[in-house]
DNA sequence: TTATATTTTTGTAATGATTACAATTAAATA
DNA sequence: TATTTAATTGTAATCATTACAAAAATATAA
């Protein structure tokens, strides 16, 4: 089965009926894992789509993530990014050169407190610092 | 040594002038945890300080988070929230009654891998789910 | 099929949080 | 005190996001 079927299947599944925009946008965020912003998907799928609306790709991502396919990331403070990964991971954003790095952690090994009898649905964790880039590169002190 | 003293020492540690707006946005911070919106702030102080302006709040909060003494928060998604806990620590927002849980977890216990060789500075996790009070209120599925 | 109802998409206008900027005020230094 | 520097203020601009109504597409019923 191709993806496209498969992106098809997964919509109806989850009680979204799967237009061409629908279709487009979520194929866009399996294919782009660089949790891309509102601006850069509409961009990207106009060439397909030349009829597409700003106004779609918001309702539209909006839509996926009520329904729990897809993740808004307030990693940016001005704008939100999106991705397509629901499973439990984290974002490590560089103090110095500003990229995100994706990494995965172990949910049950966290021992949290504060939560007793709580259902937790999905778990993010947001790390900042120096990558190992801007780390070999020197010039940030402490 | 009384509250407004320690804030002034803390300030000039981090190489931030203490003034009278500075030090009353941190000393709000330290007595309300409950995450506030920068119209928060900036209507609770109104009466002490007739003359704040509302630049003053947002200049003050980005000095602080630059300087590491606050935590901006994306927990809503169209405004940011303000946190003077810098310590590794989470939130927890319930998806029915949308209200924000602090907790706290043992960063040393999580096994990350996809960060060797990179410096983490903060970490902050944050989790969905449904809280103690709506579940046993009942009403939602799944 | 055809007609009707419902859902989706679209484009423009409005909203609202945040920032830019220049003028004013306050504080530090000589 | 005079001078320089930093902080504050208020208004205007920016820009991501949403509201809304019209148009288009799709589903349902006769």
């Amino acid at each position: 089965m191709d993806l496209e079927q498969r992106i098809v299947d997964l919509l109806q599944q989850k009680d979204i009926r799967p237009s061409k925009p629908r279709t487009l946008i979520y194929k866009y965020l399996l294919e782009h894992r660089n949790h891309p912003t509102v601006d850069t998907i509409y961009k990207a799928l106009q060439s397909d789509l030349t009829s597409l609306s700003r106004t779609t790709v918001y309702n539209t991502l909006n839509l996926m993530v009520e329904k729990g396919i897809v993740w808004a990331l307030g990693i940016e403070d001005n704008e939100l990014r999106y991705d397509a990964d629901v499973n439990p991971h984290g974002h490590f954003k560089c103090l110095q050169c500003n990229a995100v790095f994706d990494f995965s952690f172990d949910v049950d090994t966290i021992s949290i407190s504060g939560l007793d009898n709580f259902t937790c649905k999905d778990y993010h964790l947001n790390v900042k610092g120096i990558c190992k880039t801007c780390k070999n590169l020197g010039g940030y002190s402490s």
